[in-house]
DNA sequence: TCAAAAGTGTTAGATTTACACCCATGA
DNA sequence: TCATGGGTGTAAATCTAACACTTTTGA
């Protein structure tokens, strides 16, 4: 092993991941009680170290499987958070990265074997080290985001309401929108198509299901440059 | 020293500067022809490691000063870097930052000093490693951001003309504007005051100097959530 | 029969875009 | 005197926001 740069030191790199869910009108987080020292107890995102021999996307990605079991999950690098003692016990850097999934692809099993909880943003705890910040990041670049890319329905199941849309988009964005003015614009996103099926489950008379199709989805003229 | 983590595995952390200056109507940006191994001669940002007694962030001011003499440059993180061959040398991983400086304030023979050059940034040469992603994402996101924040100042001289300040927007959102129709945006950011001073330098009849005036400015809502 | 959610258009106001000419000056 | 960049207003088009009632059906 060749030694460029020995006079420097090295840190550990450790990745945290802000998952986010929709359920129930709620935005929320997957958050738990962490299991090792330092800190011990205290609010948590679930994390991981990155291995030698994984970048830190895939290291990323492997946390993310490990603790749901999928793949493939919509997934945004948020940041590198430095600060020298943001790990009460040694130097660690941590990047974070938010990633998004329908909660209902979640095993619930699974989920208390990790023992994390789906949490409303709107109620967070207070939480190990920059962890919140982090969410509060995270929060953030994801709003800007699902302004100009349908991310949305990485949320939602594959086929979703109109109505559980408007309540996605306003529990992201924090606000109402009015319900004419909502279906208006959807109605032009040719990526959202209707289906014939009816969910039956939200109100008596029904509601028409829709999908997202990707076929029809032109990338964000923003990647272009 | 405790040993919490000891089974996992450290690795360098460096920072990389994406220096953004605007020049003779183009947007450039400040690189050089790297002067050590691995990588030597290649076209390379500035960049320097993360110290054992400093954050992240502290590097990059760091790293930033000694490269431009400057201070309290406004300066953004882009992001963390990591593949794992990203160094031909050993495993590093790079925070990438992109700072905003007037031309004019960098002092011409410490640039030279440290052999780097104002490059057009539509006319980047190939790059050492990944630097070329690391400008293109720290150029999107500084798009971005121009729109929801007064940061186009930085790039100017404390007094500017309205026709500087148009080539500047055009220059960074890459399209031509309307004359009249961008004076009469500025007209409505009260952050942007006309002075009662003349720049004869650029034209011959003159034409009024402006300055942004950082007390008439309310920060951008995003930042309140 | 009624409560609860689904579905549907129009209009006023605000914002954005397109567009062309006169002015002041130094060379 | 003329070439160069500085400076100014209006009208059409587009986009956004506000607003209320009918439908269906299971309980």
């Amino acid at each position: 092993m060749t030694t460029y740069y020995s006079e420097y030191s090295k840190v550990y790199v450790s990745v945290d991941c802000i998952i986010f869910g929709f359920d129930e009108g709620h935005l929320r987080v997957l958050i738990g009680k962490r299991q090792m020292d330092p800190g011990r107890g205290e609010w948590s995102l679930y994390g991981g170290f990155v291995g030698a021999n994984e970048s830190i996307d895939d290291a990323a990605s492997r946390t993310l499987f490990e603790l749901t079991g999928l793949r493939n999950l919509y997934m945004r690098q948020v940041g590198a958070f430095g600060n020298i003692d943001r790990d009460p016990g040694e130097r660690v850097i941590s990047v974070a990265y938010y990633a998004l999934i329908n909660v209902k692809d979640y095993d619930d099993n699974l989920r208390r074997e990790h023992g994390v909880e789906w949490v409303n943003i709107k109620q967070l705890p207070p939480m190990y080290s920059d962890h919140r910040d982090m969410i509060r990041k995270a929060r953030r670049m994801m709003r800007e985001k699902i302004k100009s890319e349908p991310i949305s329905f990485r949320l939602l199941p594959s086929l979703f309401t109109l109505t559980q849309l408007q309540r996605l988009y306003e529990a992201v964005n924090g606000e109402e929108v009015d319900k004419r003015n909502f279906r208006k614009r959807v109605k032009e996103m040719e990526f959202i198509e209707k289906t014939e099926l009816i969910d039956k489950t939200g109100s008596k008379r029904g509601a028409y299901l829709y999908r997202f199709n990707s076929n029809t989805y032109d990338e964000d003229p923003i990647f272009k440059l």
